[in-house]
RNA sequence: CGAGAAGUGGCUCAACUUGGUAGAGCACUUGGUUUGGGACCAAGGGGUUGCAGGUUCAAAUCCUGUCUUCUCGACCA
């Protein structure tokens, strides 16, 4: 086994550079020769492996299946839905030569596959027997980005996007709401994220949604960080690439769309919600290795017991690893805290006198000796409790950093002073959206939609409409 | 894309101002001693100084361009 420690920036000092420090000295992630494309080394990958397997489950049980669509799309095809195209046309990589040969239509590297399923639909649905269609695609798409950050935003895209289309808008939006669901579910559950779910006003919509529902994840220094989202297209994309089918009435009509997409970013989350100034925390329940194994000198009983412990974790279906190096004690220790393994085990031949291991949890530094016997037991619970505490942890500290206005004064001095969200009345103007960014650069994050106004707008004072967080995001 | 900073063995940096045989610490390899919070001794391996031009007898060093990374803005998931 390779190690890297480092000395890591603190995140109080400069949460930038604590970040980048973090990503690279727990072996997640390396930098590549081309801007914006990072390597997702073993142990970054079995994070994504994890959550892959996860969701794709949750996916396959409501009825999804994966497909894999072409990663070019001819310049005409993207040029079909003009709010679409307007909206990525920016930011989309072109394929210009084959070999040599100039190419006679250009081709753009997906930024996203809305137009590649539809192209693909219009073939396939004749008739409201066809549907509904509830294709996901796990791919990489490419997304021409300015500024780059692993995992936080890059040029090329690790993630899954859903595209399904259905014969009513009910059900349509149904699936929405049914997709938005499983994420949020999965990031509280699995990822210990406490996440805000709602609506993004028209303004901050995806390019040809009608409605986009977000994930917002808040981060340790109060940015917001969108960490998935589910879109209603209605009739739209349909309309603009004349998919039809006949309904049980015999009548021709347009089916009603979604989408809906995670990325790698959620690693990002968890690294910038849990972590701390030792390195990496990950929950138990995504984390590759639960259980860092640390034999103290290379007795012969130590090491028995040792592999001992690893099979018993092993067949109660705990990972774990051993760290079988010549490094000195506090050298494995300090790799544990870097790498995030959630509980590392320390065991030396001073500790057969009385049967003992010790037990480290990441979250909490605790050092809590167990007997023999309990080791399993006792890992199990801890882990449960790291789940749980990192969660609890995280949920408190958004909470504080959740503020509230009555008027633009009491707004913009809280924007200039406090991290976090500010939650608001809004009129549903797009104008004070604007003017709030322009003054105060935040953006709306999203509309709540099950919480009613309960005053004026904060920034013109008309008749407030909607209860919306603003925030900075990354 | 605008402003700023930086690119020299795997990593962090020195040498650059004033051009003249690229150096240290960490990491790595071998042997030995160690091991309960980032070990020690000894011997070794590894760099055409991001890339491309230019100036010069001579370039890590001066000039031009370009690429990459980081920070701050604008833009965007």
């Amino acid at each position: 086994m390779k190690e890297l420690v480092k000395d890591i920036t603190s995140r109080d000092i400069n949460f930038a550079d604590w970040y980048t420090d973090i990503v690279k000295a727990s072996d997640l992630v390396d930098y590549s020769s081309i801007k914006g494309s990072m390597i997702i080394r073993p142990y970054g990958y079995a994070i994504w492996e994890n959550i892959v397997n996860i969701l794709d489950k949750e996916f396959k049980n409501v009825g999804t299946l994966n497909v894999q669509m072409p990663m070019f799309i001819p310049e005409s095809l993207l040029n079909v839905e003009k709010d679409h195209v307007k909206g990525f046309a920016p930011e989309v990589a072109w394929v210009t030569h084959g070999g040599s040969e100039e190419l006679e239509e250009r081709l753009c590297i997906r930024p996203t596959s809305e137009v590649l399923f539809c192209d693909h639909f219009k073939k396939i649905v004749k008739s409201y027997r066809d549907l509904p269609l509830i294709y996901n695609q796990w791919c990489t798409i490419v997304r021409w980005e300015k500024t780059t950050r692993p995992f936080l935003r890059s040029r090329e895209i690790l993630w899954q996007e859903g595209h399904t289309m259905h014969a009513t808008e009910k059900e349509a939006l149904d699936e929405t709401i049914k997709m938005l669901k499983i994420y949020e579910n999965f990031q509280r559950d699995y990822l210990a994220l406490p996440v805000i779910v709602g609506k993004k006003t028209d303004k901050e919509k995806f390019a040809g949604a009608d409605v986009t529902y977000t994930i917002e994840a808040m981060m340790y220094d109060g940015v917001a960080l969108q960490n998935g989202t589910s879109h209603y297209f209605g009739q739209g994309f349909a309309k603009a690439f004349n998919i039809e089918f006949l309904n049980k009435e015999n009548k021709l009509e347009n089916p009603y769309q979604t989408s809906w997409g995670v990325s790698t970013r959620m690693i990002g989350a968890i690294i910038m919600t849990h972590s701390d100034d030792h390195g990496l925390v990950l929950p138990p329940k995504i984390a590759p290795i639960k259980v860092n194994l640390i034999p103290i000198g290379n007795n012969e009983n130590v090491i028995n017991k040792i592999n001992e412990i690893k099979d018993l974790l092993e067949h109660e279906n705990i990972t774990c690893n051993i760290n079988n190096s010549d490094k000195t004690p506090g050298y494995k220790f300090a790799d544990a805290e870097v790498k995030g393994y959630p509980i590392r085990l320390e065991l030396g031949n001073r500790d057969f006198k009385n049967e003992l291991v010790t037990l480290v949890r990441r979250d909490t530094l605790e050092k809590i000796d167990v007997t023999f016997d309990n080791i399993v037991n006792t890992i199990k619970e801890l882990l449960e409790d790291i789940q749980n505490n990192l969660y609890n942890k995280a949920l408190t500290r958004r909470n504080s950093m959740i503020y509230t206005a009555s008027d633009y004064a009491e707004f913009k001095d809280i924007a200039q002073s406090k991290p976090g969200f500010i939650k608001v009345n809004w009129c549903g103007n797009v104008a004070c959206e604007d003017k709030i960014k322009d003054e105060t650069g935040l953006k709306s994050r999203c509309i709540i939609e099950d919480e009613q106004t309960d005053g004026n707008c904060v920034c013109c004072g008309k008749l407030g409409k909607h209860k919306i967080y603003f925030g900075k995001q990354y």
